[in-house]
Parts: structure tokens; sequence; C-alpha cells
DNA sequence: TTGATTAATCAATAATTGTTGATGTATTGT
DNA sequence: ACAATACATCAACAATTATTGATTAATCAA
């Protein structure tokens, strides 16, 4: 792994490193959401919010949708696939022998 | 996901979200490392590295063994499996259609 | 025992991140 | 046009993290 995509993988694990951002993200599992709501949920401020969306989705984890005066965000695919990369990299290097628990249904 | 496992990942991430950490695991990949070995490898002051190396060990992703005036450091599986764990559910959020892409040899 | 080596820890500082409240810009309903 | 709503952005500040150089403790070799 090169030096920059190592620089690519620590601002992907950055926006994950925080408590607020991940309950974004589980928030987000459920659905599509506008800010307001998100702001609802979480019971906080919009513009904390509103920072750690960016954060969220400049790291690629997460995608906007402008309706009105409403901005959606929902989960987006590319930044956990590219995650999941770096975690079966880190994974192959261990050799986790028991780890065969994925559901290869 | 609660709260506390919340809490619990935002950890793990955050222990990953450096270069200079991430370069330390790279390394770990070979096998176990002296704090001297490292030091001479990414070039740095020592007292730096040990904090990083800190950072990693808190978080469960590497172990260290002193052997003498030598400390060495490995890679600690739980830590990987934690994350793995994580990125799973992520990844099951998010419903990733072709993302059969995992090696079920 | 003395001196060298390895590595952790600490204190001071620097750098990065996160929070808050205010302001600005669209958009919508009246 | 006006007021209200949704949200981003900004500036000031607070909090957390990282870096550096010095000190300390332990181990080893002479």
């Amino acid at each position: 792994m090169s030096t920059k995509q190592r620089v690519k993988a620590a601002v992907l694990f950055h926006a994950l490193s925080d408590r607020t951002r991940l309950e974004i993200l589980a928030r987000l599992k459920e659905g599509e959401q506008c800010v307001c709501e998100l702001t609802d949920a979480l019971q906080t401020g919009q513009s904390r919010l509103s920072f750690h969306l960016k954060v969220l989705k400049e790291a690629g984890f997460i995608r906007d949708r402008p309706e009105g005066r409403w901005m959606y965000y929902s989960l987006n695919r590319e930044g956990v696939e590219d995650l999941e990369d770096f975690v079966d990299e880190l994974k192959n290097a261990i050799a986790i022998p028991g780890s065969s628990k994925k559901k290869c249904e």
C-alpha cells in the first residue's frame, strides 16, 4: 500500500472516528434523511450537524440530494467499499484462521 | 448499535486515522518488530513512535512483548476482528449488491 | 560498577478538530 | 414583496491530539 493510499485511508478512518458521525451513519441506515430530521433525532445544533455531515461527505460515506429547501443525505456505497478494501487487507495480513464467519449465502 | 459500542468503534477508527499509524501496521504485517527497527524504518523520533504505538495498542490493534531491553510489537487479531464487525455492519446496512467479492474459498 | 542502549513517560508547545452563535443564501408560502 | 424555513459557512473559542526534547527506568556488556 502506497503512501497516497494510506493518506486516503486515514481520511476514511478519521471520518468514522467520532461518536456523532457514527450515529449519523446509523440513522442513515434507515434511509435518506434531511438535515432537520437528523438535528431532531440527534438533539443537537444545526451547524454542528452540518459540520459532521461535511466530514462524512468529503470522505465519501454519504451523498446529498437537494430538494427544494431541504437537503437529503443518504449512505454512499463507494465510501464503504473503499473502507472494506482496507479492512480486508489488514485482515488478510493478520491471517485470522477462524474468521470465515462471512455470510457467503 | 448502542452508544457504548459506538464510542468503542470511534476509538478503533481514531487509531487508524493517522498516516504514521497505518504505516506502522503495514510494517508489522511483515512480522514482529522492535521499536528501534520501526524508528529506523519510519525515520522518525523514538518518543513520537512510542506515542503512536501506544494509541494502536490501546485500541487493540497491536500487542507488545518485552524481551531484554527490546520491546517487540506485532499485530493483534482481536482489534482487527472488532473493526471487521463494525465494517460488516455498515456494509450490510448499505446492502451492496455486487459486494460478494469476498473470498469464500 | 560504569557506561551504553532501548524504550516509556513527561512537560511544553504546536497543530488539528470540534463547538457555538451569527450571518448569508436559497426556497417556499402568503 | 415579505416573512419564515432549511441549510451552509464563517469567525471565535474550546478541546483534543500530535510533536519535540528531556528525563527516567530497565537491561546488558565491559
